[in-house]
DNA sequence: ATTATCTATAGATCTATAGATAATGC
DNA sequence: ATTATCTATAGATCTATAGATAATGC
């Protein structure tokens, strides 16, 4: 109802208001089309067009066309960070967790308006150095939660470590799966992907239905 | 020994016989860009300098930087899907096919002097119809394995279609460990994730020693 | 005075085409 | 004559910066 009434010069393009922030609306341009044509297929102009602003007025909130893909790298992968953590130390059998921690991370890359994981796979992702440790942390969260699984002490470093990684690339996986398939039922996905990294983590199918009991909980 | 008698200008940076056709040698400088840096961000000027030619000379043996692309793509799928089709009729259990497949896959994408397979996850790949189209049917001989197993008949059709897009992604997701790490133990790998793909597909870890000896033969 | 935006543009590309050139083939 | 290459460049970008402008805040 009431008037914009906000600072500084009005934008050339009436803007519907959106309830963001101007930098979340860049974020959230950049988001739409780096995910659907990729970083470099997409100009500075293309985002701020999107974000109902002039290209040069990015700059007034990013130093530069990687920020922005910085800053929309690390806040994908960190609430998977956070739900790592969380589980470290939960006080429940090391399967159950695990299979919670899975639950957990395919829902966050399966949800959202956009694949925002399908960043992780851009090439020029692997320059992005912090976030790279955050999701080497992730990875660390996944083997450490493997190791302390019951069949873990049947299995030599090499072959944990082995697991620990397709586990982990197993969930990273829903990302293709959900560029493939434009709409999913997260929660059926979620739990089939989950139940999956416990048989490739070695638990028998039998103890499935249990540990899952167990692992609701955590969610 | 014997001078290089070739039709033609000769290049204007003398090069080293590489033993590859010129065609040949652009793709293979094309794929340790593209796979490196992504495809929007690398010029056709640093391709045609890898393969020691001038940037025009390119469009002499491709329309456009698109076609690279989808030759390296197409090539770079159809031997994972030739290996396929091989296995769809070899007289073996499915479990021992579906093992057999998954073990040819890995070594695919993990053999070769590039991580090619990272292609696939490029956002320009969508566009290529028919990589696409081989993609698809690479999927559907993975999913019509699985369909095949003892276990199939114990589930629902939308488990069974979950499943076999988990063991598609399960393979594809060795792209991304490759991607991690450099050098892998590809035969370990291959095999490690073969192992993983049929425990996803929901058979006895018990059964998987006998199903690795019927699976080896195929290989 | 401060702020968020704008307009304008420098400078650096990048792709693809036009047309020349330097080999071999006949 | 044919071929594989080259040089040169048109035309179309694209990013980031410089500096102006139109609001509110005090």
């Amino acid at each position: 109802m009431s008037a914009p009434r906000r600072v500084g010069r009005p934008r050339a393009v009436a803007t519907p208001p959106s309830g963001l922030t101007p930098r979340e609306e860049v974020l959230a341009a950049a988001a739409e089309l780096f995910t659907g044509q990729g970083y470099a297929a997409t100009t500075t102009r293309e985002v701020a067009e999107r974000a109902g602003i002039r290209q040069a007025s990015i700059y007034h909130y990013f130093k530069g066309k990687e920020e922005i893909l910085a800053s929309l790298l690390e806040s994908t992968v960190r609430p998977s960070l956070e739900a790592a953590r969380a589980l470290m130390d939960a006080p429940a059998p090391a399967e159950a967790r695990l299979w919670a921690l899975c639950v957990r991370d395919v829902r966050l890359l399966c949800s959202g308006p956009h694949n925002l994981g399908v960043l992780y796979l851009l090439p020029e992702a692997e320059r992005f150095a912090r976030f790279q440790e955050l999701r080497d942390a992730l990875k660390d969260a996944y083997a450490g939660l493997l190791a302390r699984t019951a069949v873990a002490s049947t299995l030599t470093e090499d072959e944990l470590a082995l697991r620990a990684r397709l586990i982990f690339s197993l969930v990273e996986g829903v990302i293709l799966i959900r560029r493939d398939a434009s709409a999913l039922p997260v929660e059926q996905v979620a739990e089939a992907t989950a139940d999956a990294a416990l048989r490739v983590g070695g638990v028998p199918d039998d103890d499935l239905p249990h540990l899952r009991e167990l692992g609701r909980p955590l969610l």
